[in-house]
This record gives structure tokens, sequence and C-alpha cells, in this order.
DNA sequence: GGTTGACCTTCCAGTCACTGGAATGTGTTC
DNA sequence: GAACACATTCCAGTGACTGGAAGGTCAACC
């Protein structure tokens, strides 16, 4: 398979899974005209991390996880333990964003929207700690 | 006020600070001896800048604001609308963290986490779509 | 045989917002 | 004068791509 067909099977960017070659997490032959070719295992491979990213597993993660695919010898332990961590921080992200959008909500409801040029966001933002002598 | 009193103060590293006045942030002074010197107004705007990134706010959104903040004919208006704007894009932010999580969630809960090599997660991750054939 | 156009190649640079480190200069204190 | 904290500049790296230039290959059509 050539680099744009498997780019069209798994809905990578060819840039994308050059890149992923590069990086070593693909290992596609190569035909006489220096054209990739990309095997079955190798477009399963792309199409699993793919997936994996868009679960927002990071490129270490993906390559980890393909380890423990390509391992028959793995225990599932290990893979639930990567997969609870990266929830873990999911949620912390959640949390993070949510203090932000709940906060800014506050600020805005405050906010008149108008042409004047009195606004309490700003108020917020310049009154922030440190700074105050 | 040297740029290590600064960062104390407005709780940013000074290598941050170094970086905000290279992308024209902030324009500190300088003494004779090539030391920065940061009038309260700098210290002021670099507080400002602090506080909008921890809202999530990017550099050019910080820019803008700092822009808005600066001019006495401003319209608040044009201020809410990049706070609305920037809170649109947390929420789908988090929306997608949601999704992902939720996602995530289900295959840990499939998964037995022990010894065995079997394991709902990979198997998810493998099956993903295309390269079917 | 020539030409178009789609596809492929490599390489370099840019993104965002810093962060680390090296090499060097300055200020303060003992 | 030595030690030490603080300051300076400059260069390189992070993560995960993405864009673009310059060129090679292939299939189809005239």
């Amino acid at each position: 398979m050539n680099i744009g067909e498997v780019a069209e099977a798994c809905g990578l960017p060819a840039k994308t899974i050059r890149y992923y070659e590069e990086i070593g997490l693909v290992t596609p032959d190569r035909k006489e005209n220096g054209y990739r070719d990309f095997p079955e295992a190798e477009g399963h491979k792309l199409a699993f991390v793919a997936r994996a990213r868009s679960l927002g597993f990071s490129i270490e993660d993906c390559r980890t996880l393909l380890a423990l695919y390509d391992d028959p010898h793995r225990a599932s332990g290990n893979v639930r333990e990567i997969v609870r961590s990266h929830v873990r921080g999911i949620d912390r992200k959640i949390a993070e964003l949510e203090g932000m959008r709940d906060t800014l909500n506050h600020l805005v409801e405050r906010c008149q929207g108008d042409e004047r040029p009195e606004c309490p966001i700003l108020d917020d933002l310049a009154s922030a700690p440190g700074i105050r002598r």
C-alpha cells in the first residue's frame, strides 16, 4: 500500500505518517522507486495509533500500548494502569478548564458589554495579586 | 525593580518575563549596567498577563486584552466578546475531554486488569475503522 | 514522444509558550 | 579578593505535527 492509500484508510494525513516513521512508530518497507510500501500490519499499527491519539494518548503512550499489543505475554493489568493514569490526567484537565470557565462566566455576567469603557473583566485581570504595594 | 523582584511579585519565572519582552508584551527600561528595570506600570502588565494566562488566554489574546486595558476609549463589549469566545473554546475542550474520558472508563470497566494478556482495551484500539478489508 | 497532473520523495522552517543550559558580567558581603 | 546570588545573551529543545519548496515517478491522454 502506498502512503496515500494507507492515509485514506486510517484517516491520518500522509505528513503525519511520515513523521510517525521518522520517530520509529512504524517501519514501512520501500519499493524499488523509493516509495513507502505499507504491509497490512503497519496499516493496522497506524489505525491503532490514530485511535489512541483520538483518545488523547501521547505518542509515548502510543509507543508503549503498541508494544503491549505486540506482546503475547503482556498482562492486561499493565494496559489498564496506563489507561487509568491517562484518565486521571484528563480529569485534572477537565477540572482546571471548569475552574477557568466558571471564573470567566462570573466576569462575563458582571460586564455590561456595551460602548462604554468600564469593564469588570479588565478590572479583575488588573487586580491580580502581587504588585499591590 | 529588577527582574527577580518583579518575578517574585507577579509569580512568573524570570525566563518567562524575558520571553515576554522578546515578543513585545512588556518593554522594561534598562539600567546603566544593562539590567532590566521594571517601572510599576510594566509590573502591572506582567501581573495582568499572568492572571489572563492562568485563565487560559493565549498570548495573542493577552496582547489584545492589554491593548484594550490601555485604551481609555475601549468598548467593554469588545472585551466581553473576546472572553465569550474563549469560554466557547473551553467548553469545546471540556466536551472533547469528557468524551474521551467516558470512552476510556467504559473500556477500563470491561478489562480484568490481571496477569492475562486478554484485553478489551487493546482490542478496541485495534478495531479502529478503516484498514478492515 | 511529449505533456499534463496526481502522487511520491527529502529537507528545512514554523507553530506555541516556554524551559534548560552554557558562558559571561555585576553587585553585595565577608 | 573570594564567594555567591543575581543578572545578561544566545542557542537548543519540547510535542506533535504542519507548510512549503524543489524535485522524482507514474498513468493517461494527444
